[in-house]
DNA sequence: TATATATTTAGACAAATGTCTAAATACTCT
DNA sequence: AGAGTATTTAGACATTTGTCTAAATATATA
């Protein structure tokens, strides 16, 4: 959950999470996208894989990087937890 | 949206929402459930007011602060909106 | 007014973070 | 095998971040 938050944390992560929302790109395609160095964006995508946002497949010579939408679901739920304030005798507190 | 994210990516911040979910409470009384010093919760909640996660009142000699949950709602669309991949012709692309 | 309490501000400092270049690794194709 | 391309690893460095103590500010109350 703190790895997930922390690599929200970073403009330039949530850029390439919306990049790759659009389609799977490899690492070099990723990395087009931005004026920082292709080690910068290699260091950027192990930190989103470290917190489980994109999954990675090494194709010969290139790596795609594709989203993993799953693990939003659990922000999503914590963010909506926080969101609804506690009440006495509510369903799940 | 930067600073949101900035500000739910550190453990401590996230600790004092999951406190001023259950009820509000003064800068001391917050203070009170961790170990770190008075002044670090201060620039916490610094944080947290700039990010317009909490709001703050003065209140006397004590400073009373709220969660301000409507800050959350952009935040699970945004997140919502990465989970939901592009598709052709959908309502919103 | 003086003292105590609540909170923030200021400034220092170590650790974490984002960036870079150079080098290493892995693969492709003559 | 050798050269070219794709990506990551290693290490350095400046900036940001989280923490601390000491001091400042504001309020309450004797």
């Amino acid at each position: 959950m703190n790895l997930l938050f922390k690599a929200l944390g970073d403009p330039t992560r949530r850029q390439i999470i919306e990049l790759l929302r659009k389609r799977d790109m490899t690492a070099g395609e990723i990395a087009d996208y931005f004026s920082i160095s292709k080690p910068s964006i290699s260091h950027h995508l192990d930190l989103l894989r470290q917190a489980n946002v994109v999954m990675s497949i090494k194709e010969g010579q290139f790596v795609t990087y594709s989203l993993n939408t799953t693990v939003f679901d659990e922000m999503v739920k914590w963010v909506m937890d926080m969101s609804d304030k506690k009440e006495k005798k509510s369903k799940k507190n």
